[in-house]
RNA sequence: GGGGGCGUAGUGUAGUGGUUUAACAUGUCGGCCUGUCAAGCCGAAGAUCGCGGGUUCAAAUCCCGUCGCUCCCGCCA
């Protein structure tokens, strides 16, 4: 071994010690007679004192050596006077006295700094991502994530859940997200399939009989990307049989309340987590990931409003629509300017405009004011717990808009009011979600989550009487405003399934060619199931404070999904497409 | 597919009201230095201002195009 101990575990208690480190050099501080080396490994670092007096080869040594050297140290480990010790540090009570010092390999001046984590442009980062890893946000995010990982393997094996693998190359299916498609080369003009999930395989392992199975799964997804979405991503697939949907519930909430405390030790989870119908999410927080660390909740006043002289209000509350509102504590004062900005909020969710009341020491300030009665400002100031100080913003139109335009509002103010404690952990269910969902365009009943979600009423005649009055055994979990995992209870009768299929208006042919395989599947006795997949990418990034998933994950793909380091994706030899029965076409 | 932001020594930034030898910090290289901790001091090198074209007496600066990174909308059952 080249070395006896990390650098950063280093303490008081080894003092004495004769130690053999290796690391990369962090920093170099020389004085000549005496050269301060900064040395750096998984463990952290520490300081080593390489004296002229203790070897003249050692000292010799360390002259030559630069940022990011390779190099090994043999000392002993020293006390440092007690007006020498380095507070800031792990490490900071001892230094190593060397011996000797051994150059293992060079470097060439890195790119941008390793010792700082000060921004640095995003494609050199990925470029060098080799070099990024090697910086104390990175290496505290990955080493993160392991512990996360290992935490979840632990508790899933103690639930006796069995971990098994499922295929990468699989089977193109219809709706959802654009597949990565392989091309096979034995079968010309075939295409395997990158799974968006494992969702068919962990069905048929219940099917199988495992009844608990989990996978720490890649997904993979062709859609452009955001700072939660990347190519691939990884989930923590689990299927369970013979559970009703609390029991899986159940399950992930004890799983993340155990896990929060001991990978991340600073942070608090709120318990139990609250549970929120999607109607009740989209209600009270216009959106079914609502952040729920601060209030902030819309209220509605199309009732107390509907008689209301204002042609926006009559408008809205004529067309079936809604009016709702939600107060900004102490943005009375806000300037014109900064209330354009929450108009233009507004208006990019599909607002026509935003109604702002500022409840000014003067009185209500705004240009509906002349609008509207003072019975009706004191109404609505009164209705959403205003007062003098506050600003109302209200939106009126079609509800789904409403929603979006309020909810972007809410998180605007969450900004820049600073509402919310970072290290508050606030995860919530999101239940009850309806089956189908109207496709205007393709004039067509949607699956809301996906097609082999159970639907309450189950018969066909139920459900067709009004699909969109259809509610499901869907859930989502939500974690600070992200959505963090989906999940459902499954169809385990082929009939059901052959039904939602002939709602969803799934040609049979089409859907025999497609799903044939669970339609059989699920003739031979498949037992009730239902699971869930949470995105470790996103909760990751959550515990690390991170704002992008790319932060927590090792080698990501840039925001055009190309990897700037291996320089991927990239052309290949023709002999290659010749094999595969590929032409590239360049005019499309 | 659409919209916004960014691109200037290795790195992070300033300069963008047209006339500079393109500035500052840090890093790099050389020298001094035996107690520093983002060491200090002295000295040096380092930039065709992302790339291409245009306007002009004159372009880092204005215009057009293009490439890269990034955020957002669409998309993501």
């Amino acid at each position: 071994m080249f070395k006896s101990h990390g650098c950063g575990e280093l303490r008081l208690a080894h003092v004495g010690t004769d130690v053999k480190l290796a690391g990369w050099v962090h920093l170099r501080r020389d004085f000549g007679g005496v050269i301060f080396i900064v040395l750096r490994d998984r463990a952290g670092v520490v300081q080593v004192v390489v004296s002229a007096d203790v070897s003249a080869d050692a000292r010799a040594a360390a002259a030559e050596v630069r940022s990011e050297y390779v190099i090994q140290v043999e000392g002993t480990v020293r006390r440092r006077p007690d007006d020498q010790v380095n507070p800031e540090w792990l490490t900071g009570e001892i230094e190593v006295e060397a011996r000797s010092v051994q150059i293992l390999n060079t470097s060439k001046t890195p790119p941008f700094y390793i010792y700082d984590d000060g921004a640095v442009d995003e494609a050199l980062r990925l470029r060098y991502r080799y070099l990024d890893l090697r910086r104390a946000r990175m290496q505290r995010n990955i080493i993160l994530r392991h512990r996360a990982v290992q935490f979840i393997r632990q508790f899933m094996n103690a639930e006796g859940f069995l971990e098994i693998e499922t295929p990468y190359l699989f089977k193109s299916t219809p709706e959802g997200a654009r597949d990565y498609l392989v091309p096979s080369r034995v079968h010309p003009g075939k295409f395997y399939a990158l799974p968006q999930s494992p969702q068919q395989l962990k069905q048929l392992l219940m099917v199988a009989g495992f009844e608990r199975y989990y996978q720490i799964a890649r997904c993979f997804r062709d859609e452009d990307l955001r700072g939660d979405r990347q190519p691939e991503f990884t989930q923590l697939d689990f299927e369970m049989s013979f559970v009703h949907r609390d029991d899986v519930l159940d399950v992930v909430e004890r799983m993340f309340t155990a896990m929060v405390p001991e990978v991340t030790p600073h942070k608090r989870v709120v318990s139990p987590f609250p549970r929120l119908s999607y109607a009740e999410a989209l209600d009270r927080y216009g959106s079914d990931k609502p952040d729920l660390r601060f209030g902030l909740e819309l209220t509605d006043l199309t009732e107390v409003l509907s008689a209301s002289e204002f042609r926006v209000f009559q408008e809205a509350a004529a067309n079936r629509g809604q009016i709702k509102g939600i107060v900004a504590p102490g943005c009375a004062v806000y300037t014109r300017r900064e209330l354009d900005e929450l108009t233009e909020i507004a208006k990019r969710e599909g607002a026509r405009g935003l109604v702002t009341l500022a409840l000014a020491p003067e009185g209500p300030k705004g240009p509906a004011v002349k609008f509207l009665t003072e019975g009706e400002i004191s109404v609505i100031a009164e209705k959403l717990g205003a007062t003098e100080g506050d600003l109302i913003c209200i939106v009126a139109a079609e509800r789904r808009v409403v929603a979006a335009a309020l909810s972007a509002l809410r998180l605007t103010f969450r900004d820049r009011l600073g509402l919310v404690d970072p290290d508050l952990i606030a995860f919530g269910w999101v239940l009850d979600f309806p089956m189908f969902e109207w496709n205007a365009e393709a004039e067509r009943w949607d699956a809301a989550h996906h097609p082999f979600t159970w639907p309450r009423p189950h018969t066909y005649e139920e459900m067709i009487a009004d699909p969109a009055a259809v509610l499901s055994d869907a859930y989502d979990l939500v974690c600070n405003g992200w959505e963090i995992a989906s999940g459902s209870i499954r169809i385990h009768d082929p009939q059901v399934q052959s039904d939602i299929f002939r709602i969803l208006g799934y040609d049979p042919a089409d859907a025999k060619a497609k799903f044939g395989h669970m339609m059989e599947a699920f003739s031979y006795g498949a037992p009730p199931h239902g699971g869930m997949a949470p995105g470790i990418d996103r909760l990751l990034a959550i515990l690390a404070d991170e704002a992008n998933i790319r932060e927590v994950i090792a080698f990501p793909k840039t925001s055009q999904a190309t990897d700037l380091m291996a320089d991927a994706p990239a052309e290949v030899p023709d002999q290659l497409l010749r094999d595969l029965h590929i032409r590239i076409d360049n005019e499309s």
